[in-house]
DNA sequence: CCGCAGAGTTTGATCGATCAAATGCTGATC
DNA sequence: GATCAGCATTTGATCGATCAAACTCTGCGG
C-alpha cells in the first residue's frame, strides 16, 4: 500500500510537479500508456503508487461528461413476499454495474411518475449516464418520457402495449414458464389443472395466457378449470383456491408466490410434493418446500446494464426475450 | 413545464449572457438570494425555468468538494430468510439520505476487509462525502480502518470488543428483546423455556445473555433449560429444536427467525399460538404467524444518515442504543 | 463638496482532470 | 546539410460551478 505522505490530496498537477513532468504526462500515463516512454511510465506509477494517488471523480465527470454513475430506483418494499425479486435484481444489477466501471445511485420515489421525473433531473444534472428501470406494465409512462428525454436507459420488463417500443429492453418469458408448470403438472398426474393469479399487470396476463396454452396442447386432453384474478396476497390466493377447489381443480398454476402460499394452505401437500407451482422462487416457496417458476434475473440484470451501457454509447436498442426455468420442490423434513 | 428550447444545455454564464448578467449573480439567485435584488431575483428565476437549467454536479462538486453521495455495501444477499432485513435498511437508508439532498452509491465487495477498502477509495475519488457501514462484529476490521483513514461514517451495530470506540454507530438493543420475548412466554404460562441462537456474532451473544437475565429475574422462578447454538438455517434450527424439547422444554426463545422456523416445524402451534418466538420479524415470519422481535430499522437508518453526515460536518460522534419491540402473532387462518 | 457605508453586481482565480494542438528532439532520407 | 517523420512531452483551453475580493452606484452625514 501506499498513503500518508503529506495532508494534502496528490493531484495530476502536484505529481508532474514532484517528478519534474507535466499533469499531462502523469495523465497519459494512466489513461493513454502507450504514448508514453517505458522508463518514464514505471518512475509515474511508482510516484503514484507512493503518493496513494486518486483522480478526482467531479473533475473527471466535469470534463469528460461522463459521471460512470447509473440510476436505479429502489421501490418501496412491500409486504416482503415478493419483495426478494427486486432486490435480487437490484443486487445483480449493481454487481454487472461494478464489472464495467459503473456505479449505481439509489433513488427513492413515490409513483412512476415521479421516478421518471427525477431520472431526468438526474440526468441533467449529470449525475448519471443511464437509467435502468423495472417492473413496467401496459401504458408505463417511463419509457416515454425517458426517450423524450434523451435519456439512455433500458427496461427490465417489456412495453407490454407496444412489443415494438424504440428502446431497450430484457424480458422473462413468463408464458412459457407457466407452460412448463402445468406439464409438470400434468406429468405428475393431474387433470384438472386451475390457474390463480394477480389482477393486474401485463406480466400476470402473459401467464395467465401460458397455461390456456398449454392445456390446449396436452394430450391426453387436460381439463383447465376456470381461472381466477385476485388481490396478489396469501390470503385472497387462499380464497380462490377453495373456489378451484370445489370445482374439481387438483392442482394450481398461481402467478405469484404469495397467491401460490395461500393455495398451498388449501390443497395442502401430498407425500412431500405440492400440487401448486407458484411464480418467482421467492425465498418463502423456499422455506415452504413449493416448486416456482424462477426468474432468471441476475441474468436480466447484467442483461439491462449492458443495455443501458450501450445505450450511451449510441448503440441501436434491442430487445431481449429470456427463459425462466421451473423449479420442482418438494417438501423438506424439516417443515413436516 | 419549461425544457427543449435550444440542443444546448443552459449553465450559469449561458443564462447570464442572455440576460445581461453576470454568471456570478445566477449563481447568488440559487445559492444566496438574499444578496440579489428582488427583481433581478425573479427575473433569473423565470430564465432558469424557461432553459430548464439544472446545476452540474460534477461542477459543483469539483469546486466545493461535496459529492452529496453516501456509500453502502450491498452484501450478497443471503439465502434470503434474514436478507430482507438488510434490505430494509438500505431502503430506509436511501430515503433518509435523500430527504437531506444526499444520494446513495452502492457498491459491491467480497468481504469486510475490501468492503473498507472499497469506501476508502471511493471517499479518496471524491466520489462520496461519508459511508455507512453495516452488521459489524467483534473484532470487525471496518471501523478501525475508515477511522484510520479519515472518512467519515456511521456504523449500524456497534463495535462489540469497545463499546467506547471512537466513531459513530447506532444500534438495537437486542438484549432488551429477547428479555421481552422470554416474559412474553412466561406470561403466557410457559415454565420450561430455551434459548437457541446462530452461533457467530457479538448481536446473538448479547441476545443469549438477554435470555439468562430475563430468565433469572423471574418470580415465580422459571426454569430455563440449556441453551444451544448452532448454525443459522431452519434445518439446524429443527434439530436444535428437537434436543430443547426432548429435554423438556416447552417454548423456545430464537435468536433469529431462520432457526425459529425450524423450531417451530418441531413444537408446531397450538390453538394458533406458536410457543417460539423468532428475532427479526421478517417476512416468513409473517407468512407464518410467527411472533418475532422487530428491529426498528427504519429508524437506525435514520439515524444513521444523521450520524454519518454529522460526521461529515466534523461533530462529535455519538453511540446510540435503540429499543426493539416484540411483536406477538398467531397463525392467520390461511396458513391453517 | 467630499467621503463613506452598504446594497447589488461583477471580476478573477480556482477546483482537477482531459482534449487538442504545439513543441523539442532524435534519426533517417535525399 | 536541410527536410521531414515520428516519438515523447508540454502548453493552452476547457468543462461549470463557487469563493473571495473588487467594483459601481446611490444616498447620506459632515
Amino acid at each position: 500500500m501506499g498513503k500518508a505522505k503529506s495532508g494534502k490530496r496528490a493531484t495530476l498537477a502536484s505529481l508532474g510537479e514532484q517528478l519534474g513532468l507535466s499533469r499531462q504526462t502523469i495523465s497519459n500515463v494512466l489513461n493513454n500508456p502507450g504514448v508514453v516512454s517505458e522508463e518514464t511510465r514505471s518512475r509515474v506509477l511508482a510516484a503514484i503508487e507512493a503518493s496513494g494517488y486518486r483522480p478526482s471523480a467531479a473533475a473527471r465527470a466535469l470534463r469528460t461528461k461522463r459521471s460512470m454513475m447509473l440510476a436505479l430506483r429502489l421501490y418501496p418494499s412491500g409486504d416482503g413476499i415478493e419483495g426478494a425479486l427486486m432486490d435480487r435484481f437490484t443486487h445483480a444489477v449493481t454487481e454487472a454495474a461494478q464489472a464495467q466501471g459503473y456505479r449505481i445511485a439509489l433513488f427513492c420515489a413515490d409513483d412512476m411518475g415521479s421516478e421518471a421525473d427525477t431520472l431526468v433531473e438526474l440526468h441533467e444534472e449529470a449525475q448519471i449516464d443511464a437509467a435502468i428501470i423495472s417492473d413496467t406494465y401496459p401504458h408505463d409512462p417511463r419509457p416515454g418520457a425517458l426517450w423524450e428525454a434523451g435519456l439512455p436507459f433500458s427496461a427490465f420488463g417489456r412495453q407490454w402495449e407496444r412489443p415494438d417500443a424504440p428502446h431497450s429492453w430484457v424480458d422473462v418469458d413468463g408464458r412459457a414458464g407457466v407452460r412448463a408448470a402445468v406439464d409438470h403438472l400434468v406429468s405428475a398426474g393431474h387433470r384438472r389443472i386451475g390457474y390463480l393469479g394477480p389482477r393486474v399487470g401485463g406480466a400476470s396476463e402473459d401467464r395467465r395466457l401460458g397455461c390456456q396454452e398449454a392445456l390446449a396442447a396436452c394430450v391426453p386432453p387436460v381439463i383447465g378449470d376456470e381461472e381466477l384474478t385476485s388481490v396478489d396476497t396469501p390470503k385472497a390466493g387462499a380464497a380462490a383456491a377453495s373456489i378451484l377447489q370445489e370445482r374439481g381443480a387438483t392442482a394450481v398454476v398461481c402467478g405469484s408466490d404469495a397467491m401460490a402460499m395461500g393455495a398451498l394452505s388449501v390443497f395442502g401437500h401430498r407425500d412431500g410434493h405440492a400440487p401448486i407451482v407458484g411464480f418467482d422462487d421467492t425465498p418463502v416457496a423456499r422455506a415452504m418446500g413449493l416448486s416456482s417458476v424462477a426468474q432468471p434475473v441476475e441474468e436480466a440484470a447484467r442483461l439491462a446494464v449492458e443495455l443501458a451501457l450501450a445505450a450511451v454509447a449510441g448503440e441501436p436498442s434491442r430487445r431481449l426475450l429470456i427463459q425462466p426455468e421451473l423449479v420442482v420442490r418438494r417438501l423438506e423434513a424439516f417443515a413436516r
